[in-house]
DNA sequence: GACTTTAATCGTATATTTACGATAATGGAT
DNA sequence: ATCCATTATCGTAAATATACGATTAAAGTC
């Protein structure tokens, strides 16, 4: 309860927070998997795999394209999506980072549980 | 939501979006290193070290909790945390799957971007 | 130009999340 | 039994997320 609590959070704190966030609808998983599956940039069939409404999956993809995840280019009347790569990579660092503090001192752990 | 279409999407969809969701917020993710580096139970101080009041600890942790990522055992009038490390393995798995498939086939990738 | 297709955005409704203070519940100590 | 420390839960308010249909914007085609 002291000024120690005005102690923001630290940056891969929050990137890590804001690709899970990114990550934290069954519709964007989705999104992820089926552009990967493709292996190359799909346009509008996106919409015809998703049970939802045109509108919702264009939020859901704004939301990936703003966390960096997928990016977007114009091909004439369509949109040309794809994974953005380089961004995996910076979550799959934060990921592991996390991942092995949580798995590291397996061995010597004290505590109760 | 307004309109629960979840059952639309595939287990493992839906199990990992649940894990990201826990993710999904700072605080959180700062709990659960917290957790990892003391390596053991620990007991109140979390709120000592978060700069949000008790009981919004105590709602993150209940999500925690909820996800799975860390139990709670009562150890007299305090609770005594620890992560849940079977479930990290889990959330660990399904992860490792989704980064396969993004990163599988970038040798032979078409596409324009 | 008018028409079509595609995708974004607007407007809106509802649900969920996040936060806080206040209160309750638990168990140890006095 | 009374008090204290700890943590969960309640009540509530504000912000964000999710979803849809309707509309708009952009670009290609006629």
């Amino acid at each position: 309860m002291s000024q120690n609590k005005k102690n923001q959070f630290n940056d891969d704190q929050i990137k890590l927070s804001r690709f899970a966030k990114a990550l934290s609808h069954p519709a964007r998983i989705a999104i992820i998997e089926h552009l990967a599956k493709v292996n190359s940039c799909i346009c509008g069939e996106i919409v015809e795999i998703m049970p939802l409404a045109q509108s919702t999956v264009s939020q859901h993809l704004k939301e990936l394209k703003d966390a960096g995840i997928i990016t977007g280019e114009i091909s004439g009347p369509k949109i040309c999506y794809c994974i953005n790569r380089e961004t995996i990579y910076d979550m799959e660092k934060l990921l592991k980072e996390l991942l092995s503090v949580i798995n590291k001192e397996n061995s010597d752990k004290k505590g109760c549980c």
